[in-house]
DNA sequence: AAAAAAATTAAACAATTGTTTGATTTTAAT
DNA sequence: ATTAAAATCAAACAATTGTTTAATTTTTTT
């Protein structure tokens, strides 16, 4: 489905407010007034709140199916080269969809919508098949170990990534970098992140010798 | 502030329902019907939904501190025995009260309740204060790192456990496990996260040499 | 310029929300 | 046995919920 301007006006506004309030604890009214359209408009145009949910999962999961795949099949890139590229977009990806993974994350704990679930169950599920393959390549290629637990490891990626995006209000005053602007504080954040989750899949794939 | 039995009956069921359906999708009724009391007495006995919640961290929030504190405390362990008691008792805790750290992680997402903001805050404040001091200690006995992000090496802590917890199903789904029962899973799902997380922890703390 | 389609509106809908009331029952203390 | 306190209840409270209606305005097509 594609979306006109004001849809997708509807839907960041919508995205902007489930993240900061919840899905439940945000009125069609609130996203309404908060994009300056009438009540009915909701409904005109998505159906239902849960459906506008729905049309904002469609959105954002689409453009990152994409550019994992592409990632992947490029020929000219090694192994380890696709891991560590892999790594930094989706660190950049979360750092700059802030919003949207804070709703991934809260909608797979209450799971109550199946079209949700659904599309965040093929998303992980083609995540771990496309990984998979790829460590496989490395396995055969000789530079990555022979066991290597696929989910675990990528639930260490996510889960570091979304854990440090939560806190990193915690993370800036306990390094005492509230001077920074906040985008100077997000690169050096998304930089350290970087080189330590490359070095924990380095323990986690590369034979040490 | 203590709970009698009633109370304590009532928090497990919302703390249950919350779970399953988030705060704002859990109604005073639905908590009601489930625990088997009247409506009125969730405002008789907590004052109101809000301070039900309240009620439900004051009483899983306790015991935690107290674990961490003493574990810190004991002078006949090293610190890397520590570290990775550590590690398991994190583990234990998550997977025994799946349902509050379910809860804890959407609390996250959305602070709209400052009381409860003000706990995890707390919490997270103090664990990293007395892991930090755990790894000066390890330093200056020569067992760590020099360098070493005690915060992001929490963060994959956390969040590598969380993610495991949350998506446990695909887990078992991905390695063929559908036939074992439960408990079996649950006990093989501990383990296994217990080395992966040890592995990168001595990663991030240990010296090659 | 007329007709058709799309967009927008205020108002209303019934259902559900968290909380309170005031009466009644149960338990504990005297 | 009497009194006081605690617990429980059905009913009512006003506010908010998601959605729909039917009328009106704007835009597009003919």
């Amino acid at each position: 489905m594609e979306f006109n301007e004001k849809q997708i006006q509807i839907i960041e506004t919508a995205e902007r407010l489930f993240a900061s309030d919840g899905f439940d604890g945000t009125s069609v009214r609130d996203i309404a007034d908060a994009a300056g359209v009438n009540v009915a408009m909701i409904s005109y145009y998505f159906g239902s709140k849960e459906k506008l949910m729905e049309a904002l999962f469609e959105l954002r999961v689409g453009t990152i199916k994409i550019r994992v795949e592409s990632l992947i099949k490029d020929e000219t890139l090694t192994p380890i080269q696709k891991v560590n590229m892999l790594i930094d977009e989706h660190i950049d990806r979360v750092m700059r969809k802030q919003q949207f993974y804070k709703i991934m994350l809260c909608a797979q704990v209450t799971n109550k919508n199946p079209a949700i679930i659904e599309a965040a169950k093929k998303l992980k599920i083609r995540n771990a098949e496309v990984v998979g393959e790829l460590i496989k390549d490395g396995q055969k290629k000789g530079v990555f170990k022979k066991k290597v637990d696929v989910i675990l490891m990528l639930n260490t990626m996510f889960g570091t990534v979304s854990q440090t995006m939560m806190n990193k209000d915690y993370y800036r005053q306990f390094n005492g970098q509230e001077a920074l602007i906040d985008e100077e504080f997000i690169e050096t954040l998304i930089r350290k992140l970087s080189i330590h989750i490359k070095s924990l899949f380095k323990a986690i794939l590369v034979n040490e010798a």
